[in-house]
DNA sequence: CTGAAAGCGCTTACAG
DNA sequence: CTGAAAGCGCTTACAG
């Protein structure tokens, strides 16, 4: 033990490629090299090497291996509020998928007093190689993220897209989603069904509507109603009751996502109707909160895997104007919808 | 603009300082000071400097500062599987909370194939200046967790402490909680009380567990089954049945947290006993899925605000062999436990 | 207040 | 295969 890794006063000593080269004898290139996987290294030399790394507890200093190299291997991660447990589980599988590939996450937010724009130039400084976004709502979106884009920095946006612009971008396939949605609900004999939007400024919310509207239009059926306001809980029971002390009352509802679903499925239970016998109702995500027998709400499930590594695929090989990459959402069949899976 | 920050061809042409001072008419080091608070520096320069960083997109990079101020600005937030959402919610609050001081938070996981250990030593190579461990099994720490403070970097267990062991950590006072929920099911009239526990190797399971019976102790009464496994939904489902399949019926239920607490609901609901009218629930953490209407779920919230802030000053300041830092409970009052509010 | 220069800890041509 | 040296983009004494 030539040189501890700690001393008892002050701050640990940081042990650096030199301090290993001095007690392998070799030099400090060789060092670099035995950690550089496919170097030119005899394996003596590296066995020698890292011997002495072991002893001194050497790891190498991935801050100045990327200044030199230019790549930080770090991809930020930018989220907004975490309300839907959807996004969780995505966060966590893109931080598992970026360790298998040797990268890492910066975890950033952006909420109403920092913009996604803002939050992505702040990140810039951290010399990431690529930003995914988590849903915002579409008119923040467009001149901030395309600046950014012209810095070099591949974006992605996951689970929303941005029509007209050219970002990167993975997300469900929600208009045929929404059109999955309305076949069931007509299955089960739905004539007169209610859509309970989410946030109107995102293209979630519109192209779930979207399908699900013209699929029931082809059917010679209009929905009774399909207000709009957010991806919340309360706004689920809210827009329901308003719903039917308004006096209409939807023979089925598809909830803009599972969250709001089950904020309908509340409000149906107390007013006493009975689903699926009375009502029928369907969301839009598969969060594990669905699967409670509370619940065990029928929906429309992401393929979060797939959309993951799709995404970092995209993000690897960005091929500036491509459309958004979408994957198909599958029937998660539970109890909240009347009659036998299809 | 003499030099755009990209190109049409090959990939975008970083700006340096170097860039800056040429436009600027000043040295490379007058750019550093610019960007440097407290640096001394004539306002006539700093302006110049930050004009000309304006026209050509400039911005320090970090890491070739990190790599000379030893300081990367960089916390690893590790975390576990994310079933929880008590986690992301506090992960939300830590990324947030790191921002407003500066620093980024770089996300790591560990799971059963990678333990934090493992996890931590990678993130040392980024220079991380401390890291913040989500929780894991009791068993599983110790030894690992140890090494990495030696290395030089505090790190900080949330929500978890190791008993005989000087590591930061921060969490509720689970052992009060659980004192705090005997007693509000003792004034709710309870003398067959059960505890549905989580994971019994963590100390959270421990103290809530320890807590509750001391307590129901000095009241004379003992528990009638304290069964754990595991902090999950299903867990609570089947250990609720399986003590009604056994012929135990509890007058009242204490879940290990909400979501214990939560399939404890659903399971009473399958079996038909009435809530609070038969049977008082309470659980731990207040997590959002415990206000709605079909569970209002009375509970023992954590503050999380305060752990959080509380964390993030202890690490700025490690008094290493310093206790646990416990927060208080908060007792939540629904309509899972029979009587009025206490 | 300012600039020239050293140096943070690496990687990577280059020459041997 | 190996070592000496340049250089990644900054900060920070040092001298003026």
């Amino acid at each position: 033990m030539t040189r501890p890794p700690t001393n008892a006063t002050g701050p640990a000593q940081r042990v650096t490629s030199l301090d290993v080269s001095r007690v392998a004898g070799v030099s400090q290139s060789a060092v670099s090299r035995a950690f550089t996987p496919g170097a030119s290294i005899s394996p003596e030399t590296r066995r020698r090497v890292l011997e002495a790394a072991q002893r001194l507890g050497y790891q190498p200093n991935a801050i100045a291996r990327s200044l030199v190299t230019q790549r930080s291997g770090i991809v930020a991660l930018i989220v907004g509020e975490l309300h839907n447990p959807f996004y969780p589980q995505a966060l966590s599988q893109f931080a598992q998928a970026l360790e298998m590939r040797g990268k890492r996450a910066l975890l950033l937010t952006h909420d109403a007093r920092r913009d996604v724009q803002e939050t992505l130039e702040a990140a810039r400084s951290y010399q990431i190689e690529a930003a995914i976004v988590f849903p915002t709502r579409l008119n923040a979106a467009p001149p901030s993220l395309g600046n950014v884009e012209e810095g070099g920095i591949p974006v992605l946006l996951f689970n929303r897209h941005l029509p007209g612009h050219q970002l990167l971008s993975v997300a469900c396939d929600n208009y045929r989603g929404g059109r999955l949605a309305a076949q069931v609900l007509l299955d089960a004999g739905s004539r007169q069904p209610a859509f309970i939007g989410g946030d109107p400024d995102t293209s979630t919310h519109q192209d779930r509507l979207r399908g699900f509207t013209e699929r029931l239009a082809e059917a010679g059926v209009r929905p009774v109603a399909t207000p709009a306001r957010a991806f919340q809980y309360d706004w689920g029971v809210q827009a329901t009751l308003h719903l039917d002390a308004a006096g209409d009352r939807p023979d089925a509802f598809f909830g803009a996502n599972d969250i709001v679903a089950i904020g309908i499925l509340d409000a149906l239970r107390t007013l006493g109707r009975r689903v699926p016998q009375e009502v029928s109702v369907i969301g839009f995500d598969n969060i594990e909160e669905s699967a409670r027998l509370a619940y065990r709400l029928t929906t429309i499930g992401q393929p979060l895997e797939a959309m993951v590594e799709d995404a970092l695929r995209a993000l690897e090989d960005p091929q500036p104007g491509e459309g958004p990459r979408l994957h198909p959402g599958e029937l998660i069949w539970r109890d909240t919808v009347a009659g036998s899976r299809p």
